[in-house]
DNA sequence: CGGTATCCGGCCAGATACTG
DNA sequence: CAGTATCTGGCCGGATACCG
């Protein structure tokens, strides 16, 4: 598995493809399940972590605020001890849900042809 | 701009999450932009380079590829001077349009959300 | 708890040349 | 026309250590 991210902001032959603009903010490597969990509500940073046990500190921080950046995440920090940090979408990034949804049903529909010997 | 693309088959940590699956298929550097188009019919390989004058030849082989290897994508070739090629949408492939077009609309929708000034 | 900072290997992807 | 082959640089992303 190698992930790596697109993200091609400035786009410079991008061809100004709204399909190739929608996958550049949702197609990160870990955009799809951040989002996707982000759907039943607000999250900590850690909570991630639970949940994506196998995304590193780092890649996680770099997603998010990606993500951040493209307005689709609002991040809220609590100035107390311990630090307490909250992401949740923003309404724009409420707009994409109904795409991840999609996604996560198609995923779940046709995983399972991938399994059939080849 | 930087666009690598993900890919991550056999996900040894993916929590097979549905929709990092949906995305490791259609989240490819180019896979937006060549689906799109095939969305209205068939097309030949330079055609797609036309469509895409920035995609190298060697991408534009990669992906299509990998498309084909993922089912969504019918390579068929003619055996006749000077070659042809047909790429096309298969079954499989044509259960992914409403996706497409879903994102096509969101990517029209908010691009110019982008323009503001920071 | 929720991050930075830094180092570094590996793969992605561009450029270029060649082919059936 | 529709590719392959090869070389290479650069970025992605993991590991580790440290911080407010």
């Amino acid at each position: 598995m190698n992930i790596r991210k697109p993200r091609f902001r400035g786009d410079p032959a991008g061809e100004g493809c709204p399909v190739e603009y929608t996958l550049d903010i949702i197609g990160g490597k870990w955009k799809g399940v951040l989002l996707y969990h982000l759907i039943d509500g607000t999250k900590r940073f850690n909570e991630f972590r639970k949940i994506c046990p196998s995304i590193t500190q780092r890649m996680l921080t770099l997603q998010l605020r990606e993500l951040e950046e493209d307005g689709i995440v609002c991040r809220e920090v609590f100035q107390q001890v311990p630090p307490k940090v909250e992401y949740s979408l923003t309404d724009l990034g409420r707009t994409l849900v109904p795409i991840i949804l999609h996604m996560k049903q198609w995923g779940e529909s046709f995983r399972k042809c991938e399994q059939l010997p080849k």
